[in-house]
DNA sequence: CTTCATGGATCAAAATCTATACCGTTGGAT
DNA sequence: ATCCAACGGTATAGATTTTGATCCATGAAG
């Protein structure tokens, strides 16, 4: 008796460039309108052609992910912020329970994880993470502050010291494409970042109620967020 | 400023056959000595030429996942309980905290799983794991208790309708290759399936409570044997 | 107006995958 | 004893993808 064995699907070169590229724009890592490294550069960062880089590059760019301007200082920029959260608000709309479905994933392992890395937290991760936390502080946009949030969460998530629960939140946090905060709600923002430094107090002190209560309340916010999207989109 | 661009890994399509049938025979989703359908089927299923399943039948034979025997009745076997114990052995010694990190991924989805699916079970799923059930009271052999167990799991993961964490389930077990029970546990086989009776019964009653104490139950018993088996090693 | 870092384009060679056909082996049916 | 059908094993030609290399086109800075 077999059971599911599904087709395999190959994945070109040029189409894993592109997920990888489009990861990190959903989970804020790169910022709206910023320059990415010349061709040659990221080819040479990916390990692959030039020629095979350009094919992502075209995908990303019909996708409305990337423009490419010609000449000096020219090469390929991620979309403004305006066409990002239009890209987000079009893939929410297309599929409304994913996004929650992310979001209950996100809980259930960064709950965990939270939990783990009080007790596993190496020097490098808490560095990371102070490090995200003053980019927090230092932020006044919300890209910046997504941005900044996203990189404590994966450094929460190698914290645990266990890869698979690290690459849950890197993919939870990759799915995750949502709009930009709009300004009504930068109060909100505050609130995170209260949450996050107690957090980050908790991995310091080995206090794993109180991070577990932390990472709760920061996902009451998240919830708050989807619900409230999920409202404007209807 | 770039997070993480890290190189690309482009992987051949016999590759990704080689993952594929390599998780099937670590989830204990393909039994010991078990026959493949014949390499023209294999290709077709997989949806790639003969040629290209070869190579990995191939790799899989000389990491000795695999014999290939020919003539009539000929085709490629999963190897024998002894071979794939020794497999599992092996790879447990080389890296003997991963399995730890492993089994604590998937007491975090499963338990998560556990509750979700409680609310949110179909009667397609439910069917499955009945009829895993079923599948464990006929098992008269580890292997054949292995894989019932394997495909409740899948079905508890289908059944939370949330692709992210059946996924992780779907990894978990894939990475969790262990030795088959030796005989002197099978009195904890019997105590497994009186929990996995649980559990069915209490997402048929939406007991979510319940369903979570089956569950850990259930991983007091993983654990125990991870534990037993880590001592067996030093 | 020149410079030069950038994207744009082309081409031949290598690697990978596919489709198809045919050969060799073996166990069971006649 | 012979034949046959179901297998794995092998060979070949062609399509697709990737690479490395080279040269062209653009346009902002000096």
């Amino acid at each position: 008796m077999l059971w599911g064995l599904r087709p395999v699907e190959p994945r070109a070169a040029y189409g894993l460039a592109v997920d990888l590229l489009r990861r990190q724009i959903h989970a804020g890592l790169l910022l709206p309108a910023e320059k990415l490294p010349a061709e040659r550069q990221l080819s040479d960062r990916f390990g692959i052609s030039r020629v095979t880089l350009r094919e992502a590059l075209r995908v990303l760019e019909t996708d409305e992910y990337i423009t490419v301007r010609r000449g000096a200082q020219g090469g390929a920029f991620v979309a403004d912020e305006d066409r990002l959260c239009e890209l987000a608000r079009r893939r929410m709309l297309r599929a409304p329970a994913k996004t929650m479905r992310v979001v209950e994933f996100l809980t259930v392992n960064q709950m965990a994880a939270a939990r783990l890395a009080c007790m596993r937290r190496g020097p490098a991760e808490m560095k990371r993470m102070r490090e995200a936390v003053a980019m927090m502080h230092a932020a006044r946009t919300a890209p910046h502050r997504k941005q900044a949030e996203a990189l404590f969460l994966l450094a929460l998530g190698d914290a645990t010291q266990n890869p698979l629960l690290a690459r849950a939140i890197e993919d939870g946090l990759a799915e995750l494409f949502l709009p930009y905060d709009t300004p009504s709600t930068s109060e909100a923002g505050t609130v995170a970042l209260v949450n996050f430094e107690r957090l980050l107090a908790a991995l310091n002190a080995e206090g794993v109620g109180e991070a577990e209560a932390a990472m709760a309340d920061l996902h009451g916010l998240l919830w708050d967020t989807v619900r409230r999207l999920g409202r404007a989109a209807a």
